[in-house]
DNA sequence: TTTGAAAAATGAACAATGTTCATTTTCTTT
DNA sequence: AAAGAAAATGAACATTGTTCATTTTTCAAA
């Protein structure tokens, strides 16, 4: 009896720590590949490069990750959780439209301070095309950002703003003018428009949005 | 003289046709180019497709376009050309604000028939890479799109809309939104976000719009 | 400690892609 | 008809994502 479980014991433990170990090197290859993303841009970033980065071979990487569109879904599942994570400060601010406003300044910093990891949040396709591989119903990152965006938006209808408004729609709306802003600007839309303050154009135009929703 | 003339006239002659033939073969491969990626995606898309659907070698595409970003260009400008058209009916609605409020509506009409040529001109990188390569200085395109944008959102300042609003980055806002709504849908951001009414979103966010810039 | 099977790692090989360029074919001029 | 110019060719290359037969490592059982 003893040693059964003593042997009971010693499997599982190893079993644990395989996993760990296992947890671990994906960690450590989504770890290299969102550092070459970032260095030398999403596109150029092969599968060669991130097995060289971690000392592994290209086969080792399809152990751990189907194809690169799964390492692509992993990573925009991490942006999601840095972005969310963001906006969880902003649950301080009880004034609704206050913390509305906050949220559309966070989300336009981030996307122009981490322009490849908002590229896989929201412009590439490779992630989606993920989600269709497994025959995902649902897109769990998406779903929940934009519920909270909703939410925030509830607030503001019952505090009396929007009024005469849709909540879906209207949220949908507001997250399609900062998308746009920052979409048009990091897939290079604004350069060569001939626009009077090219660099200052996507907080310029933040301001307008501020003041065409306080009306 | 008369001998000069008459070589002069053959050489020129001869000259033209061959001018006229080179364009003649550039415009076969952009249109097969553009029913191909239409047919089956831009990405899915390769030069080999477009050299056996006009039935010439993989070579001859390359001396008419120096690779494959310049067809990518050449079709992004041909797909303005197109948008460009239809902006130019608008032009008979006398009113600034009802002609802003169709010209949306035309936009997101175009964004959701076209989705590759739209993709191609607002999505992709390709086409702006084309331009870099090229060491363009001016995205002609866009910045005469825009300029339609501008100039009527200028009236409508005119007209006594927009108070307390600045002209450019108002505008910038205004492309924004709706470009914001055809890129998320396109790009497969609105599928799984368990929307309500998932199929009707974008044209009931350019509702919400409509109500937003009315006020 | 030895052993053998399971797990993990490997990297050569494949198919597909954009691109190049020496060669061939076609056309034009003399 | 011949020579030279222009156009077209497609084999070949480099680079990609991906696969899988083989090798190496791990570890429980003897």
């Amino acid at each position: 009896m003893f040693i059964f479980f003593a042997l009971q014991y010693k499997t599982m433990s190893t079993a644990e720590r395989k996993a760990r170990e296992k947890e671990e090197l994906k960690a450590l290859i989504l770890k290299a590949s969102m550092k070459l993303f970032v260095e030398k841009g999403i596109s150029q970033t092969t599968i060669r490069n991130i097995a060289d980065a971690i000392d592994y071979s290209i086969g080792t990487v399809y152990i751990y990750f189907r194809d690169k569109n799964a390492i692509l879904y992993a990573l925009h599942t991490e942006c999601f959780s840095e972005l969310g994570g963001q906006f969880r400060v902003l649950y301080n601010v009880k004034d609704p439209m206050e913390r509305l406003k906050a949220m559309g300044k966070v989300y336009i910093q981030f996307a122009m301070e981490n322009p490849d990891k908002y590229d896989l949040m929201f412009n590439l396709k490779e992630p989606m095309e993920f989600l269709n591989e497994i025959q995902a119903k649902e897109w769990d990152e998406g779903a929940a950002t934009f519920d909270v965006l909703r939410t925030t938006v509830q607030e503001c209808i019952k505090a009396g703003h929007f009024k005469g408004h849709n909540l879906e729609p209207l949220s949908y709306l507001i997250w399609s003018c900062v998308h746009g802003m920052c979409s048009l600007e990091i897939r290079a839309r604004t350069k060569g428009v001939l626009l009077k303050n090219p660099d200052t154009i996507v907080s310029d135009a933040y301001s307008e949005y501020l003041k065409l929703i306080d009306k």
